[in-house]
DNA sequence: GTTCCGCATGAATCGATAG
DNA sequence: ACTATCGATTCATGCGGAA
């Protein structure tokens, strides 16, 4: 049986990168820090340098994808001066100059987003999800990801249920499981490119840049078991639990020693119950551990 | 009592805008030709001169805006050979430069789009509402747009006729005027923006670019009565019905005779339909009138 | 006056074929 | 080689007529 990998880098993705071989990755998946001028914490970048700092990651990026991969880019612009920033969409641009393809754009809409009340605008409840590849042909796996009739949302299927339940109960008062079961085992159907997807507000452990199902909706249609999926601005670490979950092989980057800590811990918990292992883990560990010390 | 007024021009909008005064308008709504689409009814622009065709009429409509309005751009971006064209960012960065402020993108949820299946791509089932505006401030009556919580409100708004509509609001203003009575205790809430909103597919008449109620929605948030509302690309004339149904002053321009001759037409056709209902309406409506006068 | 069912249609996109 | 046209594919929605 084939054995999954997830490895977990400490260090700038950029530098990273560098010691890895192109051409060895099937999936990006990635959420970058969001340009902020007033925060230092995760390495806030000034709006208006964004795009010279992504580009030499990118370039990185381009590099180490294969030629049938796919990049997914989890980004929003915020509001500044009342104005949007125009970074992302100077991203875009630039980022087809350096030779990406800009293929589609999906859109987050995050269903109970943050509240609050401005006086010249409402609650942002979207964001940007940019695939980038490298070429026109790239693997795709549309039936992976097909919905039921009638859209994912529950208010689909309650809507539904309300009508089938009357005239059910008209018909010959027993047939109302028999309706349902009807749509739910109708032909699925694909989805659009408008991701309808709940934010986590509870996560037990950080706040995450984005909810599970977002990583894991791209990993099922662009790669497939044993692919190798890369975020290189792993966090808290969604990406690769998504990916590991999945069976495809992940490798996490974070300049943050926080997340790199609790990334590895967690995948550690996760093999110990899987494998109950201790001395194999160890000795892996430590190699990956040196391998980004050296950078 | 103040009168409202339609003025409906046929011609090419950037030559029509040229006889306006300037600061005459509150809001724009329109929704432009979209590159090589609808090349049937219009000419069909080219996507690589798209912003060189845009900039001079958007300049026009700098021109005529008030310094407090708003200017609303419904548009989006097809794909072409596999990739998603740039001309809308192109745009929204020359529109910027031209001198108008990118407030917000709200996003247009098409929940009914298009079907179809393509090796690449999912269907794509929304699009752009730029909002720009000449400063930072501006009026904005977020207040007119609140929403019930909860989907109690939607079949109930759904069966209000078009008469109905035209008639509940020429006479209270404030949208939705029957029931009101059921609407006073309900909790309401913000908007987000992201609009979900289907496409009008069975339009007796002529297919619209956007159904009613989008036109409506932005008419309500950043517009009062008797303030006035330009679409220099009016087509079938949804913003300018819209438009009077809010008692809103109204501004259309088409460079198709068809479309010109249509919307003139059915300008006439609802200002019969209110006359001859007129006694009857009265007495049903002083009662409704009051109660929203009260809240 | 309601509720329910049938059905036409929509700012689509790609790839093959033709000029 | 490059552009223009056409066929294949696909699904949620609201309108109109019927029950």
């Amino acid at each position: 049986m084939k054995e999954i990998k997830s490895d977990i880098f400490l260090g700038d993705c950029k530098e990273v990168l560098k010691t890895f071989d192109e051409s060895c990755v099937d999936l990006i998946v990635t959420s970058p820090p969001y340009a902020d001028r007033r925060r230092n914490t995760y390495g806030g970048i000034d709006p208006e340098k964004y795009v010279e700092w992504f580009i030499p990651i990118s370039n990185e990026l381009l590099r180490v994808l294969k030629s049938d991969g796919t990049f997914i880019l989890n980004i929003k612009e915020k509001a500044d001066e009342g104005e949007r920033h125009t970074y992302v969409l100077e991203l875009i641009l630039a980022l087809r100059k350096q030779g990406w393809f800009w293929t589609e754009e999906f859109i987050w809409h995050k269903k109970n987003c943050y509240p609050g009340k401005w006086p010249n605008r409402f609650r942002d409840s979207w964001e940007r999800l940019l695939q980038f590849n490298k070429t026109r042909k790239f693997n795709m796996y549309q039936n992976e990801v097909m919905v039921p009739v009638g859209d994912w949302a529950k208010g689909r299927l309650k809507n539904l249920s309300a009508v089938d339940k009357i005239r059910d109960n008209a018909k010959n008062g027993s047939g109302f499981g028999k309706n349902v079961s009807n749509w739910l085992n109708r032909e699925k159907a694909y989805p659009t490119n408008v991701l309808h997807l709940s934010t986590e507000c509870n996560n037990k452990n950080h706040s995450a840049a984005f909810p599970y199902a977002l990583p894991e909706w791209f990993i099922k249609l662009f790669t497939k078991e044993f692919d190798t999926v890369l975020d290189p601005f792993m966090g808290s670490g969604t990406t690769i639990q998504a990916a590991k979950d999945l069976k495809r092989n992940s490798i996490g980057i974070d300049i943050m020693p926080e997340y790199y800590g609790m990334v590895k811990r967690q995948t550690k918990e996760k093999e110990l119950v899987l494998f109950e292992s201790k001395v194999k883990y160890e000795t892996r560990k430590i190699k990956k551990w040196n391998i980004a010390k050296k950078i």
